[in-house]
DNA sequence: ATTATCTATAGATCTATAGATAATGC
DNA sequence: ATTATCTATAGATCTATAGATAATGC
């Protein structure tokens, strides 16, 4: 049952888009291979000679998952909107397509050196990208400790806001996080 | 082989202080049954006799973690030592006897309700501590605001800078976000 | 008699591999 | 001939339970 070339790379592009999803809703280690084939439709076997691991593949829809949510970040944003969708109740309650760093940092710690490599790569670009949009008035030193501070702070906001089981607590969460952060 | 009602407590506790840690350190679906059993010096069977569950064993653990980590905390603390002890590379190395929330967030929407429940009456707890700190020139909301958004930064700095696999970029987040947040 | 602990084991799930299958691509 | 996919299965690990064991506590 062998397809074509293009084929075989759509059901490779199928695998990270499940994997991407999966990952960030129920973790690296809460996603299995098994499961992880039935959402994209294959089997398992297929996904490892296409893979070789599951580490492997678990790099590769890191990388993904971080360059497809970077792609959806406007390229005149203001630095407000991009706060108050990150900390929407809409962006808390869709881990799936969500935050790659919000979903996957707690688990980084014990990954393999690719996948935690791919990772620390998106936030260095998450940092960069806010830097830039830091107030001119600031020196680049300044710029670049405020936007290391945000994304902490952003990330952990939406972190908490889903982690706790009250849901006024959670909106609080984020809308005292959006108000401090300011812009 | 039954044991006293004195050392069947203390194999209790004994249970609690593995699983509290080894959660921490390898996260609540990372941490196997047998593996703490084996932390704690016991058969897996005697913590089902003890427990029940995996899940009722958790929430006694997230607890445990929790009050235990409150203990530490001494009564007239100041917010810039709180501040620069959490955010220290000493905190960040140490997980499995670091702050449960940052080391358990993650994982918790996809806990029990049960478990939820006592994380969340945790970071309340940690939110008043610092609300009661805030400068009381602030009204009581600002007080409040301020505190819930210092928590978020905290625990999100914490998270990541555990998460990246840069040591230079891990401590500048931490660095960053002591100086972000004064006193 | 009660019960905390242990031994043995069930049944599910997880990652991974070997070999068969069948369509592509030379 | 090559190879993407599938089938079948191995071996490890995970949560959980049943029943035996032996010391406590009435």
């Amino acid at each position: 049952m062998r397809v074509s070339k293009e084929q075989a790379a759509k059901n490779r592009e199928r695998i990270l888009d499940a994997a991407s999803r999966l990952m960030r809703e129920r973790g690296i280690s809460g996603m299995g291979v098994d499961a992880l084939a039935d959402a994209a439709g294959m089997t398992h076997g297929s996904m490892y000679s296409q893979f070789g691991s599951k580490e492997r593949l678990v790099e590769e829809a890191v990388a993904h998952a971080v360059v497809g949510k970077e792609r959806e970040i406007p390229d005149g944003f203001a630095l407000g909107d991009y706060f108050s969708e990150y900390l929407s109740a809409g962006h808390r309650d869709k881990p799936g397509s969500g935050c790659p760093f919000a979903a996957l940092c707690c688990e980084m710690p014990r990954q393999s050196g690719g996948v935690r490599e791919r990772f620390t790569a998106g936030v260095r670009r998450m940092i960069g990208l806010l830097s830039a949009r830091m107030a001119s008035t600031l020196k680049p030193r300044q710029r670049e400790e405020k936007a290391l501070a945000t994304a902490a702070s952003l990330i952990g906001a939406l972190v908490l806001a889903r982690a706790v089981n009250d849901p006024k607590l959670s909106d609080d969460i984020l809308r005292a996080t959006r108000n401090q952060l300011g812009d």
